[in-house]
DNA sequence: TCCTAAGGGAAGGCAT
DNA sequence: AATGCCTTCCCTTAGG
């Protein structure tokens, strides 16, 4: 009896998560033709690589920053890793609204001090950015920002990756398997773990809160942002696994912590690549 | 069978 | 020189 009940949740979740999918691509497709509004041409200006290929535009911007007078700037503590898992992992229904009003998009940054002076860009750092980059919204995406979890847009995955090789100044076309295996890399350390999804990845919380909490659903639009938020609810499947992961990590993070003292401040907000 | 996504071993490159 | 962080190549597995 129990196991039937077993099998028929199953199945559901099966059906839930296969809907959510599709679901999911026809979000990436209308996004494809709604997010460039969020750019303030104030704010960006472009600077063409020596190194690109002619058909390949890459796009430096400083976009969506909102200082609000009333919103005190983020503080990045590098050096604090001892917080618990729950803190930095809230609900997401819960939280939500919270979260987007109570905290500030990007920090502006105008200067990059890539040659001396600071680390290297990693990767997990840039997806960070393309995820806060409105013109990447057609290659990756969050899923929900307040778990931190994201994805890559199947149809223009290789052109992500192909700006991150360009911003690594790799010598060969930096392709999205290649990319895929630097970030299965990542789960070894648990910055980065996969989510039982599609091109579907999570950022681990502690990391994700240092690179600086992203307002919720920047991307997505309103009604799409609640659709998404009710998906997640009704799929059990999804939550179990986070629940799960959320587990592990928190055995993880007993052992982990991160030494590196990254000014993020020092960086450029984003740099995003647009064909022409 | 083909394609795509994913997982991982191994060696190498490059910056710190 | 050692180490970290990928990058590159290659192979395998799984699912549609």
């Amino acid at each position: 009896m129990a196991s039937t009940e077993g099998n028929t949740q199953t199945y559901k979740m099966i059906l839930d998560h296969d809907i959510n999918q599709h679901f999911q691509d026809a979000i990436d497709v209308i996004q494809q033709h709604s997010h460039n509004s969020f750019c303030d041409s104030d704010y960006t200006y472009c600077e063409t690589l020596g190194s690109q290929q002619p058909s390949l535009h890459c796009q430096i911007s400083c976009c969506l920053v909102t200082h609000q007078p009333d919103v005190p700037a983020p503080v990045y503590d590098w050096g604090d890793t001892h917080q618990s898992w729950p803190q930095v992992m809230p609900e997401v229904s819960s939280s939500h609204s919270e979260q987007s009003e109570a905290l500030p998009f990007y920090p502006v940054l105008s200067t990059q001090r890539n040659s001396k002076g600071r680390k290297k860009l990693r990767l997990y750092e840039y997806l960070h950015e393309a995820l806060n980059d409105p013109n990447m919204g057609d290659s990756i995406q969050w899923t929900d920002s307040v778990s931190g979890t994201f994805h890559f847009v199947s149809k223009n995955k290789e052109k992500l990756a192909e700006c991150w090789g360009q911003r690594k100044g790799n010598r060969k076309t930096m392709t999205y398997q290649k990319m895929a295996r630097a970030l299965r890399n990542y789960s070894r350390t648990g910055e980065i773990v996969k989510v039982r999804r599609k091109l579907t990845y999570q950022f681990n919380p502690d990391i994700l809160r240092r690179l600086g909490t992203v307002k919720a659903h920047t991307h997505l639009p309103f009604h799409a942002a609640q659709e998404e938020a009710h998906t997640q609810q009704q799929n059990p499947a999804e939550q179990n696994y986070s629940s799960s992961a959320s587990s592990d990590w928190q055995g993880w993070y007993g052992s982990y912590h991160l030494q590196e003292d990254y000014d993020l401040a020092s960086r450029f907000t984003s740099h995003s690549c647009t064909e022409l």
